[in-house]
DNA sequence: GTCTATATGTTGATAGAC
DNA sequence: GTCTATCAACATATAGAC
């Protein structure tokens, strides 16, 4: 008892945060472009003035919207990772999370990468984008020859590139379409991880 | 001789052309999103309304620019694999051409994966994509057992997307500022596609 | 094929009241 | 923290003259 009080009026709640999902709403009907503060206003149902007291501006709303997306692809890394025993079998799994992510959230995928956002500049956002990709550094480490860190680094790059070639494939149609395409994709960017693994010697 | 005629007004040369040249260049200082048709226009010395002559809309001049951007990837490609000879290096080379082609000709890159444009509704730039694509395929099936075609063009996909994750990560620093980090994502990419294609069994 | 002129619409962002 | 009102800027696309 006691949060009766919030619900009559979302927006004196957590304007910010109902922005943020207006946004990704906007994001999912018409892509980065789609998105407009004016209307991610409306939809809320507050003036167009109010998001710039939270927001100094429409790229500073975005990185907001970067940064939750960030946050929610680390879970489900963490989740990936969670269900699987071997180092191999958590980051097939990772992966193939990854791209399930940019299907089935598509609009947040979008604003991790098709903003046009020179991220140095949000600092937030920098660090959640660094915290979710070392989510996959602990199997990737124990698959590394000697433990050499330097090295796992290197193998961290060729899978998240794998992961974000698999996802950005997917979307562009080329595993075709959802929701067979979502399925063949997760599965491919699988396999290419075992592939890569098995043969990872040749990566140092 | 005789060639003279044409330089005096470019406009009235290659309109189409000259657009597709403003428009790079204007994604090239700001983004997709920095690409209006009255900005290219004025900066190709026309009118505002002149383009609509020859593109019904701004949608269709940008694939016009991403089509051009699917040939240059295409010509690479065959440099690439026209520079070396046994399959895997072919496949090294071209993969590591793209992530070159995605930060040393960003623009182009960018109108073939920023624009939000469905392909499906410009049959020439559909074409074209698909053409860059097969340029690789003649490498991949000599790489795979039995010369089986159903699994070459899952490598295929591997290879492409492979190629395809880098080249983003590059473009969001993940490998450096350029120009170095152009070459480590080159190397890289490079040194990916070799382990993937010698533990390639698993693909399968 | 190109121009001038224009209709029509939107946006980002601010000032000042409450 | 939110609203009303507003500005300046800019875009897309079309009509009609040449």
């Amino acid at each position: 008892m006691g949060k009766v009080r919030q619900r009559a009026s979302y927006h004196h709640g957590d304007l910010p945060a109902a922005l943020v999902d207006a946004a990704f709403e906007l994001i999912g009907e018409n892509g980065v472009h789609g998105f407009t503060v004016a209307e991610a206003a409306r939809r809320t149902g507050v003036s167009i003035s109010a998001p710039y007291r939270h927001f100094a501006d429409r790229d500073e709303l975005l990185a907001a919207c970067a940064t939750a997306a960030c946050e929610a692809v680390q879970k489900d890394f963490e989740a990936a990772l969670a269900a699987h025993d071997s180092p191999a079998d958590q980051l097939a799994a990772a992966i193939a999370a990854y791209v399930r992510f940019a299907a089935e959230r598509r609009p947040m995928f979008e604003s991790i990468f098709s903003t046009g956002l020179d991220k140095s500049r949000y600092p937030r956002l920098a660090e959640a984008g660094a915290a979710a990709l070392s989510a996959v550094s602990a199997p990737a480490l124990q698959l590394t020859p000697g433990g050499d860190e330097e090295r796992a680094a290197i193998l961290v790059q060729a899978l998240t590139s794998l992961a974000q070639g698999h996802a950005t494939m997917l979307l562009e149609g080329y595993f075709g379409e959802p929701p067979a395409g979502v399925d063949v994709a997760a599965e491919r960017a699988a396999g290419a991880t075992r592939a890569l693994l098995r043969g990872r010697s040749l990566l140092f």
